[in-house]
DNA sequence: TTTACTGCAAACATTTTGCAGATGT
DNA sequence: ACATCTGCAAAATGTTTGCAGTAAA
């Protein structure tokens, strides 16, 4: 990730250092609240527009999505594994799992084409319990 | 809807008569913002906190639904239509167009069974152009 | 040495809330 | 009558911006 700010000519500062070590590993998605609570407590000096100014550039450069949730004020992301895909997303734990989007480009396209409709993107996201989130529910 | 609202117990005032009928027949998503401008213009005194209060009374009794768009900051509604389906949003005009979600859901089942995920529920969206802006736009 | 980047604080935009008074039922 | 609903204005959230100083390159 960092590499991926130089070669785009983007300075490779303390801040950025800091918040992309905090994000690079993520598997569950986090605001820009959550990375400003962790990054006071490991680089205090980071302030929330450079949180804010940071995720927008990680975004521009495509190494984090923006993911909605339902009733959820402000905006979650999550690191971008690859190209198209969808996500699973455990209501319990958080857990972001990606689901290549083959079989669903294709429903795309099919109800699409019954209602006459030039797709230019589509968005799902599948909500509810990861496995682990299950088993451990299971045993209460 | 009018209706719907006494016969839940709530109480069909002057405001929310006036919102519901602004709301009723919109084919077109629209924010809270838009019903406050529109409900200057028709009915002068109805206040920024009503139309929030109205819109979350609907949503609680499922007569709109909350939309996501990407990169879009404030919340969006649409009238709901029927039970579970999704949306095609044209991307020129917005107008939502339902989709009753079987094959959607059959699609749903079958990814969260590969990743060993009990669903609670989803959400899909595809942004596109319906037909209407298609032909304007090769018109041009 | 240059100019992108930063923190701070103030500005913004949207949604929520407290309250005294208006209004359906 | 009485509780629900309303407008207003203030508060709460979440995000963005202006600016003078800091630090990558």
């Amino acid at each position: 990730m960092v590499q991926a700010l130089s070669q785009q000519g983007y300075r490779v500062t303390g801040p950025r250092r800091a918040l992309v070590r905090l994000i690079a590993d993520r598997k569950v998605r986090f605001t820009a609240a959550d990375l400003e609570e962790d990054v006071a407590s490991a680089t205090p000096a980071v302030g929330r527009a450079t949180v804010f100014r940071t995720l927008e550039l990680l975004l521009s450069l495509g190494l984090v999505e923006r993911v909605h949730t339902e009733g959820e004020r402000r905006d979650a992301y999550v690191v971008a594994e690859g190209l198209h895909h969808h996500h699973l997303v455990c209501s319990q734990c958080g857990v972001v799992t990606e689901v290549m989007g083959c079989m669903v480009d294709d429903l795309v396209s099919s109800l699409a084409q019954a209602a006459d409709f030039q797709v230019e993107g589509h968005w799902m996201e599948i909500v509810g319990l990861c496995s682990r989130c299950r088993e451990a529910g299971s045993l209460e």
